[in-house]
DNA sequence: TGCACTTTGGCAACACCGTTGCTTAAGTGA
DNA sequence: TCACTTAAGCAACGGTGTTGCCAAAGTGCA
């Protein structure tokens, strides 16, 4: 029964969020959720004592009693974001809201091995702490990094390029350093769900990385797609030439290869347009509504990319919109988000 | 409360279907779901009075009171599966354990329209009900066919090669000329769905259907996954040769195309490696743990296919099995077990 | 200004589900 | 035969959302 309690009271605290400073009044929740008024004013009741929500002014009548607006409290909590990126380190805090409130950036060598590395995460973090701490409850710690890795287990597995990574239990010992929960992911993925939790984010989309390498994050309706080894979202190294040259992954005409080489040579038409087959087979295979764009190369060349890639889908008939949608600490935002999901149940 | 207490039932009947005839002590039920042995108890004597369930001996002592086996009793529910291909038709009825106590088969060609076919539709299901059809109630029938279409609304779209589809109400004219809840769905979904339930599925599989077509039945976290158009799975239209031959679909090097061709020569090694190519993308993209194999032109040659499938993937260093799995009915019984799902929360 | 009407939201009693504490049933083993 | 073990049911309970009723806070017309 506790399950069906903090399910519905997630799903209310949900709607809360998506309202924003706009705010949502308790009828609203009611037809939203499918719940009674009457059960709604409960868990706004029970929200309310615990801090998480408050009234916020009313609504303009329509004959009767006006509307009374609820609203999230975003100080009730905070978590902290961390990406390992391979050449540095983002760190920041962000509200309940996913409101960036501080944020803290260093040069950083990954190759360096997890004993360095996490010493100056652990620095970073107390000192993020220590300038913005709100006396309020941290939540706890989100952090992606370069996949391969078991999300369940905190593990990262055989990252490439930086073999000393393999099999140190990252996040059990961050927890303990830290004295913090905390969360480990591919940076594709906590991006994808950054983006996921926008409102009016789509059910269905892929959020396509092009920056050191090539990577994907899925997100299937509504959830963010791991795969049981965490797998998914290993676009770069798609088969799209299949005589093509070879790939260190003993493939040939991987996606990745094939891009970069165009990148490298400075053909960024070439790039898009491969990337817009990439797009498209994803398109395709997973009936997605949306195509979102970013990684470092593309934010050095949005328009020709988005242009490119929305090109080639449009030549095949296929109408899902493409955007350019990562911002630079959209992977470190994503972090964060992967503490504050399961507080709203996603 | 209802959506709780239906869900445990469901979450309980479910562990007795994968039990089938061994069956299941309430103990084991007990520790499967989370509830407590009280609860199942009441759950169980519902099921047992509404006739779903009922007491079929007892295990050996351990020391104490021995436990008394559970079963589903098969006989409780009937549902009815239809495969609309496109030159045949095959019509059977399942109890609800998915055995199949009756089918039926005949020649049909699709191009005919949607008014001819549903015509034998009609009279085959009424004499399938009439010669094979128990006192007990026939829950509704499933319908899988080539797609595209709307799974919700019940309606194919554009069907290759049969225009004369695009927009019939095919779920509601069904539904109000046989008297029973219809359900719409792709072909390779429905094959993909009867897969997904048999007992010690894995979790996350592709089937890949090579027919008339290459089309695909992506099962990700045990559930389907159709997309919001039930457009998922359309593996045939994958780029995988970036400057490969073009195809009516507007692209260049679709996984379909090539591979047709080789089997249109006679190249079954080619065909497999092609196909492979195509099955190690979807294992990379997807970290499914299995890819299943079916259709007319794998079931000719089954180990053919299957050992050029795990060839490549074994090339690449992928661990993910192969097998051949499409019996020649799997598309019928699946259409079947899109009615029987719902009964057991799947 | 007064009063009827509309709409919102809280209070109390209720029904339903799973849980807890205890009892009964049905075996094993010395 | 009797102590012990394990399984399953009965009764009372706590917690959830629901229903019925009433108070609060507006609008609009006479």
């Amino acid at each position: 029964m506790p399950a069906l309690r903090s399910h519905n009271a997630a799903l209310v605290l949900d709607l809360l969020r998506v309202a924003g400073e706009t705010g949502i009044s308790r009828l609203e929740l009611a037809e939203r959720t499918g719940l009674t008024p009457q059960a709604v004013s409960k868990i706004t009741a029970r929200l309310r004592t615990e801090g998480l929500a408050t009234e916020a002014g009313h609504r303009a009548s329509t004959g009767g009693k006006p509307r009374t607006v609820l609203r999230l409290v975003p100080s009730a909590g905070y978590a902290v974001g961390v990406h390992l990126d391979r050449d540095e380190l983002t760190t920041l805090l962000t509200d309940l809201a996913g409101t960036v409130v501080a944020l803290r950036r260093r040069a950083l060598d990954l190759g360096e091995g997890a004993g360095p590395v996490l010493d100056a995460v652990t620095e970073e973090v107390r000192e993020l702490l220590a300038e913005a701490a709100p006396p309020g409850a941290v939540l706890g710690a989100g952090v992606a990094m370069p996949g391969p890795l078991d999300h369940r287990a905190g593990v990262p597995g055989r990252v490439t390029g930086f073999p000393a990574w393999e099999g140190h239990p990252v996040r059990e010992e961050l927890a303990g350093r830290l004295g913090l929960p905390v969360v480990l992911d591919k940076d594709t993925n906590a991006a994808a769900l950054g983006l996921a939790l926008r409102p009016a984010a789509p059910d269905s989309f892929a959020y396509v990385h092009l920056g050191t390498g090539l990577g994907a994050g899925l997100v299937l309706g509504g959830a963010p797609l791991r795969g049981d080894r965490t797998g998914a979202g290993e676009l770069g190294h798609q088969t799209v030439q299949l005589d093509g040259p070879p790939c260190d992954c003993g493939g040939r005409g991987c996606l990745e290869v094939l891009c970069l080489a165009a990148v490298a040579r400075g053909d960024t038409a070439g790039a898009a347009r491969i990337l817009g087959a990439g797009a498209a087979n994803l398109v395709r295979l997973l009936d997605i509504d949306q195509v979102l764009l970013g990684g470092r190369v593309v934010l050095a060349a949005p328009e020709g990319y988005a242009a490119g890639v929305r090109e080639v889908l449009a030549g095949l008939g296929l109408t899902a919109p493409v955007e350019v949608a990562g911002e630079r600490d959209a992977v470190a935002v994503g972090a964060a988000w992967l503490v504050l999901a399961p507080v709203f149940g996603a």
